[in-house]
DNA sequence: TTATATTTTTAGATTAGACTAAAAATAAAA
DNA sequence: TTTTATTTTTAGTCTAATCTAAAAATATAA
């Protein structure tokens, strides 16, 4: 149906249409695939025929329904992918991001069907990401960044918005993983780092850190 | 490490140095991958430049080491992925080949090792056909066509030679499949056809079935 | 508002892989 | 052993996806 290079494209364009609230610019594009913009420009003009976006010279571009259609579609398969890999193969979550990439590109429909089954139709991948049904609709959850919470609040963490292998490393050193409570004890104003509670272990977060974590408020 | 297109190369002249048994022409890998001869020649200079394997001008091609050891690793992951969606997708054995074309090009070497764990290291895939292990190394065994057993004979269906959605069908109608008893209760020489018998069933098949049909002697 | 900087697009080139048409080598038939 | 047929290769073209360099448009600063 779409060669791999569109549905990158197109997954990258869905991706940063969240992240910029909007319009999204030929340069954002060619960062986040890295590759050069006067590429970016021929394949937008490309993908503008085919109808998935809209393009105006200078403007930038926006997906059209059938476009977040097929962005969705990468999505859910790369999301699947991964819970497969976590799940049934016993892959750490920092590992799964590179082949989930590659598996994401296989065409079958059924295969998803059946995956998905076989899974238990989860709701939510390895990084707390959550999976579109084969509708695209995605179960939506009030999270928060861990820095927007206030000091002496409790929350449990549901997800990362960064997903690097390194990120993801020193989580785990710090024992931090999808489930795991986490109370704040202090937040200094100035640069926004943290001292929180992890199990019995207090200790100390970069703003970096804080910013890059999602929790659910607890009472 | 290849691309997909020099993969696919690389198996199908593996598995045609085995059917023609010795020196690969460049018609029979253009008719096996579907493309033009002249397409072939460009590729297969190509793979020579890269040793995988040995070219001399209208003389056709044999893989070296190297090229069989890449082409048998392909192999392994295509059987290991038939598996996979067979045992654990619950697909049936006439649906998983084309996907299988796909997922064998996954890069992964950690992934394959997992894969063939979680799928408890089988010898055989959906089809009969054995799976290569890590070292590259098959698992032979013993095996004749249906077409070479005598009158009275009688055997256990081992594999398929042909493999098509079509002939896979034919057999499910007729009710056999891979650990299915057949006995021979009738041979024509003019043509090959015979009379066989499965379960309770006794029915004429042509000798292009006959043909097409691995079966173990059992006495 | 004019000058400067940044972003984006165009023009032209490159690579992988495929194709067609024609030439060259090899095989088969007369 | 010529002639004819088949196979294989070469030469040249095409498309997808990329790149560099230069031009054009837009945004920012003086
Ligand atoms: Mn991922
Ligand atoms: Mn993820
Ligand atoms: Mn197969
Ligand atoms: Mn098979």
């Amino acid at each position: 149906m779409f060669t791999l290079a569109e549905e990158n494209y197109l997954k990258a364009i869905f991706h940063l249409e969240h992240e910029l609230q909007g319009e999204v610019s030929t340069n954002a594009i060619a960062e986040s695939i890295e590759t050069k913009p006067s590429s970016v420009t021929d394949m937008v003009q490309k993908l503008a025929e085919k109808k998935l976006l809209t393009y105006k010279r200078y403007k930038g571009v926006q997906l059209t329904a059938e476009g977040k259609k097929v962005a969705i579609n990468i999505i859910r398969k790369h999301r699947l992918w991964e819970v497969f890999l976590v799940e049934k193969l016993n892959f750490h979550w920092d590992e799964v991001h590179e082949i989930a990439e590659q598996l994401e590109h296989i065409q079958s429909e059924e295969l998803i069907t059946r995956l998905d089954k076989f899974l238990g139709s989860p709701d939510f991948d390895p990084h707390g990401d959550p999976i579109p049904d084969k509708h695209g609709v995605l179960k939506r959850t009030e999270k928060k960044l861990l820095s927007e919470i206030e000091k002496n609040q409790q929350g449990v963490c549901v997800g990362v918005k960064e997903s690097s292998a390194e990120f993801l490393q020193y989580l785990d050193k710090k024992k931090i993983s999808i489930g795991t409570k986490i109370k704040v004890l202090g937040k200094e104003f100035f640069d926004g780092s943290m001292i929180i509670q992890v199990g019995n272990e207090q200790f100390f977060i970069s703003h970096i850190i804080a910013e890059n974590l999602y929790v659910q408020i607890q009472e």
